[in-house]
DNA sequence: CTGTTAGCGCCTTCAA
DNA sequence: TTGAAGGCGCTAACAG
């Protein structure tokens, strides 16, 4: 059942040393030689240990980077350091060692000076979470074009030459979003979308998924109303109040970004005779009690902490392959309040 | 920041041997040597490279065995297989080889022979998806006084001292279908609940939970009403028709197990002013199916393919700590239409 | 009770 | 272009 290197040498008349070099396709083999080897290792059936191939693979050490900008929610962060200290437990013993860099602002200069400063320490691979700006584009290219493996996780970069990305698809988790809220709300009734910041790519994608879905199942642009919650608490509470007092009927809320506590806040200091139903993304603690109270109707999440740890992992097979598996895109998780029981 | 072995013993002044018996606890150490051990292991922060342990470890070869009783769904066999396929290949590397036994009763002595049988062959742990009889119940016992793991997955055997259950927690994967069809159903309406065979408690079990969700959310016992699939298509079809015939006003149907697809066919096949919503169990591809075109509104998922897939690798724990994390509860997963596209 | 040593299977350097 | 050999860090058997 088991095959080894050594037994494919022998069945071969050569030396491991030669199967090593035709299996990892190193060169230096006599052409008739390594025909010899590869029917040996078709006739073996010969799979390379993972094991132990980690293991003396583990005497190359190298450095990766974990780098990020920080948000507003303290949780979020949370998530993502301890998705990059998951990685680098299980990193270390394949001799990885993991560096973090956050960053303030979505300012591109920082992110460059963070990612030369980083380079300056022996990194030699980077995950990363910046915002989509054309000098962080370049100088993602050019890493890349140095053979360093970049892989961009949770806010892709898809202009730049990025090893691959890891995250949600976001227009696909606005329309499962859309798509529960078509089931939720009948003919007739509303639904109002708040959206970040319009000029923000990320949060236009959610909406424009969730308004493709809403029409998919026959309902009318009179139907719902955007606002936007600039990503402010206030702003997304004095908005509620306004269309809450303009419109009646509306039985849905659509919160494609945070702060969805000024939505759930906003809907327990007013009361309405028919409660409308919220769904939004990202489970924060607060927004889970928001669910269990049953303010909330479903969370739509997207493991964050999954995005930084398996980014991580990645890279590691890609300094073992050159390359690594086509990027991932991540799942669109539901949840509702009897998830949490 | 990479301490082996070696570098304990140095700085303990003892060999690696004797280290290596501390931190496996194999006794035989004096209790002073111990202590310096001890020390030098917080000191130095040693933690154990589990690659080069797995490595050394896989020269004691193991036989395990996953055993299961088919299906009618084809589908469904098919992903329990996939998932003790994917797990051979991961666990071949740790000198661990699987066999496959499969039953074609729910027999407890077809059971009982099978778990036998591999016991001559030298098996020396099971994952095991089995009715939930006394005597499967006991053999388990047996199996688990010889020190031998088993693993119970999909199914759970608890009266048994199973070494852990890897599975969905049936109960709550009701109530998640019954908070789904709360919030679909609104006053007034009704809704129709299929249990497939009233003496199995496993499908009891989701059914419990679906009705207490339903009246936590204030529903009325009037709202609802309960039928026998008896796991047949034709009697669910027939079911159905005589239901919808009596009654009017259903806006939603529960199936908690299969045949879904007789629920489908009788949506497709009768049209209604409004069609009810159907939340179901278990993503067949026919049910995928049903839930693109629209005639299904939520599937709720258990991953039977990481079920078997994670408890053999659980096995493998379980030879190497004696025992393993205390079973793993896997998640409910929620689906709607526009997850799959 | 403790130290020594021969692997586990693969990768990599160094000679030849 | 090839073979030989020395690790990677840990386990387990054996000798003392």
């Amino acid at each position: 059942m088991k095959v080894t290197l050594e037994q494919v040498a022998k069945y071969a008349g050569v030396s491991r040393g030669t199967v090593d070099r035709v299996v990892n396709k190193r060169g230096n083999v006599k052409p008739e030689v390594e025909q010899r080897v590869r029917e040996a290792l078709k006739a073996l059936n010969y799979e390379r240990n993972k094991i132990a191939s980690a293991l003396a693979y583990s005497k190359n050490e190298k450095k990766v980077c974990a780098m990020f900008q920080k948000t507003d929610s303290e949780d979020y962060n949370a998530k993502i350091m301890q998705g990059i200290h998951d990685a680098k437990k299980e990193l270390k013993d394949f001799g990885i060692s993991v560096e973090v860099a956050i960053c303030n602002t979505s300012d591109a200069g920082e992110f460059i000076r963070k990612i030369d400063a980083m380079i300056q320490e022996g990194i030699c691979g980077f995950a990363i979470k910046a915002p989509s700006l054309p000098e962080i584009s370049e100088k993602i290219d050019s890493l890349v074009q140095q053979k360093m493996p970049v892989i961009t996780f949770n806010s892709d970069i898809p202009e730049s030459h990025r090893t691959c990305f890891v995250g949600q698809n976001l227009y696909q988790s606005g329309r499962v979003a859309g798509n529960i809220m078509a089931s939720l709300v009948r003919p007739g009734e509303k639904i109002v979308i708040g959206c970040g910041i319009p000029q923000y790519n990320a949060h236009q994608e959610r909406v424009d998924g969730f308004v493709y879905e809403l029409k998919k199942r026959g309902f009318q642009e009179e139907q719902w109303k955007v606002f936007h919650t600039n990503q402010n608490y206030d702003v997304t509470y004095r908005c509620l109040e306004e269309i809450f007092e303009e419109e009646d009927n509306i039985r849905g809320i659509y919160m494609s970004v945070e702060p969805n506590e000024a939505c759930g806040a906003f809907l327990e200091e007013h009361s309405f005779l028919q409660h409308p139903y919220v769904v939004c993304h990202d489970t924060a603690p607060e927004t889970i009690e928001y669910l269990k109270k049953g303010v909330f109707e479903y969370i739509i999440d997207q493991d964050i902490y999954m995005q930084s740890y398996y980014s991580l992992l990645l890279l590691r097979d890609a300094f073992r392959n050159g390359t690594c598996d086509s990027g991932k895109v991540l799942g669109v998780n539901i949840y509702n309040a009897a998830c949490f029981e």
